[in-house]
This record gives structure tokens, C-alpha cells and sequence, in this order.
DNA sequence: TCTGTGGTTCAAGAGCTTTTGAACACCTCG
DNA sequence: CGAGGTGTTCAAAAGCTCTTGAACCACAGA
């Protein structure tokens, strides 16, 4: 009935996908996971985006050998943060998604957010160590410059890392300009 | 994916250190974890840093509230990183550890080297797909696009990083002097 | 030599994160 | 209405990483 219902012999691919699709979903599966991600979250949001049509729920389990409940999971996470979309088709009663081009907002929104939160706290519990430090005697001056040292090495951080999901935003535009 | 958990008020200090120890040895060790490393890398290394003396490994024990092989296999870590170095004490049979200032290398050296071969695998898997799907038939000329995009991604996440790198050790060194 | 201290290793266990799959809630069509 | 298909939820299971602590080695001092 549908395609892609073969398999190449020996190789033992994710589900019954034909081995360069295993390929591609496999390496930004990698990528995504190194950020900090599911796994699966790349591996769902490279198929669709590979395959450039429209998918239903089912055919991304048999595809990615992946749960019912893992799919429901990680459609939502991904259409919450804006990287795949549901649409219907016409004559068809079930949900399908589509990739947004977009890849690389994943990465730096939800970084950000991360990145954001984690630094707030940092730089609050330094400033308070700083402030207690400080009221303790028979401290070496050197001591609170230390403490003063890590806390710009926050704010570092926080800018550093704004550089780079820019770069990276960037970078991933060109690179569809120029393909 | 990573949970980042949001500490209750409580400060329940580790181990025997005064509060303002405890305040920077805990944000530094979540900095540390942010970055894929474990927390107590962080923290074992911050205590040495703002200590600003040598401590032998039952100090770091008792004051991190760690067993005595976490305190090995911790130092042994921070060690080969070269961010905190081993050192004799006269009159004293035990070893004592004393932190480099040199901070961010931890983190780049080894960012570095794990993006290094995360790289190189996913680039090698998307060309043999790329290789593979151009000899299939019947393939939307979009899709090799697509893949090829991908590709460029690798490469492209490799100059960032390298970037955001160069960037946050720069920023260290400047804020060293200035304080 | 024996004893105590310091340090390392690693199998077992603890603690977290992710995945599973059964139960359930909707639909739509006959 | 009931049957069949789709989608969601969440407690339990699986899977991983990190930590523990007992066993072990090495050495110094008595």
C-alpha cells in the first residue's frame, strides 16, 4: 500500500527505514542529543524534515521504532518549541506533521531559557557568598576577589553564549541561502 | 534531557563549610554541570580556588561531604584537565591540591575534544547518505539539498563553538586583570 | 615485622531521565 | 448505538550516570 514498506537485507536499520534515511536521522539524533536533547527529539524532527512531506503519527513510530506514547511526547515538545508543525490533509482523518526549516531556533530558544535561569541563580547565590564573605573576619582580600572573578565569569557566560546561538542562527540561514 | 533543579531557600550548607563556601563551591559546581560535566568537578575545583591554599584530600571530603573514591576519581579528572595540580607539603606524607586559575581550559579542552569527534562521525554518516540516497532512484532533487544542509550544519557548529570558546577564555583572562 | 594512614579501583547500589504500554478519551462512520 | 482508528496520559520499567564503600596496594614509622 504505502511506500517504503521494504527492507534492505542484512543491514539492520531503525525501524524500516531504508538505510540512509537511519543514517541522516541517526547523526542529527546525535547533534541534538550533545545539546542537551532527546535523542529522539532529533531523530523525529530529521525525518520529517528529510522526507519533505507530511507524516502521521503511525509512520513515525514504524519509522523510528518508537512508541505510541513516545511519539504523542515528542511531537508535542517539538511543536511546542516551534520546530515541527500539524496540519491536516484533506480526506484524512489523523494529524500530520511537517518540519519548519528553522532548526536552528530549537537550539538557541530553548538554550537561552536554560542558559537564563542557570545564570540568575549563579550570579544571586555569588553575590550573597560575596556579601557573607566579606562580614567574616581575618580574610585574605585575595579571597573576595576570587569570589568576584566567578561572578563575571557569569555574565561571561551569558554573553559568550548569546554569541554564539547568533553565530550559529546565522550561519544556518547562509548556508540555505547559498544550497 | 538534563533537569535543572531549582534549589529551595533551605541552603542546607554541604558538609562542614561556613555558608559562603557552600554558596560558591554549589554555584559553580551547576555552572560546571550546565556544561556536561559533573557537579562535584565543579565543586571540588571552586573550593580549591577560593580556599586559595592546598588541601589534602580528607579536607575535600569532609568539606564536600563526598566518599573517599568520589575525592580519587574526582582529583584524578580535575587533574588530567590540568585544573588543579597535586603537590607535597613539607613535613606532610600526604598530597594536597592547589587550583589553576586557569578555568575555562577545562571546559574548552574538553568541549573541544568531545564536538571534535561528535563532528567528524555525524559529517562521515551524512555523506555516506548522501552517497547512498543520490544512488536511489526517484528522489526529489530537494532531498540531497536537504542533506547536504544538514552537513553544512556540522561544520558550521564546529566554527561557533570554536568561537564561543576562544571568546569565553578571552573574557576570563581580561576579567583576571581587571580585578 | 606489624600498624596506621593515604590513595586507588571497581562491582554494586542509588538516583535520575527516558521510554513503554495499558487505560482512557475522542472522533467518525455505518 | 458499537467498532475501529487516533491521540494523550502517567505509573511502572528500563536504562544510564554517578557515588559509595570494601578490598586492595604502597609506604612510613615504631
Amino acid at each position: 500500500m504505502k511506500g517504503y514498506t521494504y527492507r534492505q537485507g542484512d543491514q539492520e536499520p531503525s525501524g524500516s527505514l531504508p538505510m540512509w534515511e537511519a543514517l541522516v536521522t541517526g547523526a542529527v539524533g546525535d547533534v541534538i542529543e550533545f545539546w542537551g536533547f532527546k535523542r529522539n527529539h532529533g531523530r523525529v524532527w530529521a525525518l520529517l524534515y528529510v522526507r519533505n512531506q507530511p507524516m502521521n503519527a503511525r509512520e513515525l513510530r514504524e519509522g523510528l521504532d518508537l512508541s505510541k506514547g513516545a511519539v504523542s511526547m515528542i511531537t508535542q515538545d517539538l511543536e511546542h518549541w516551534e520546530v515541527i508543525r500539524r496540519v491536516h490533509l484533506p480526506g484524512n482523518s489523523a494529524w500530520h506533521f511537517v518540519a519548519e526549516v528553522e532548526f536552528m531556533r530549537m537550539i538557541s530558544r530553548v538554550l537561552q531559557r536554560r542558559e537564563g535561569t542557570l545564570i540568575a541563580r549563579v550570579s544571586a547565590d555569588l553575590d550573597e557568598a560575596l556579601r557573607l564573605a566579606s562580614e567574616s573576619e581575618d580574610l585574605e582580600p585575595e579571597i573576595l576577589d576570587r569570589i568576584q572573578r566567578m561572578r563575571t565569569l557569569a555574565t561571561t557566560m551569558r554573553r559568550a553564549l548569546r554569541l554564539f546561538t547568533r553565530t550559529a542562527r546565522f550561519d544556518f540561514r547562509k548556508a540555505r541561502g547559498v544550497l
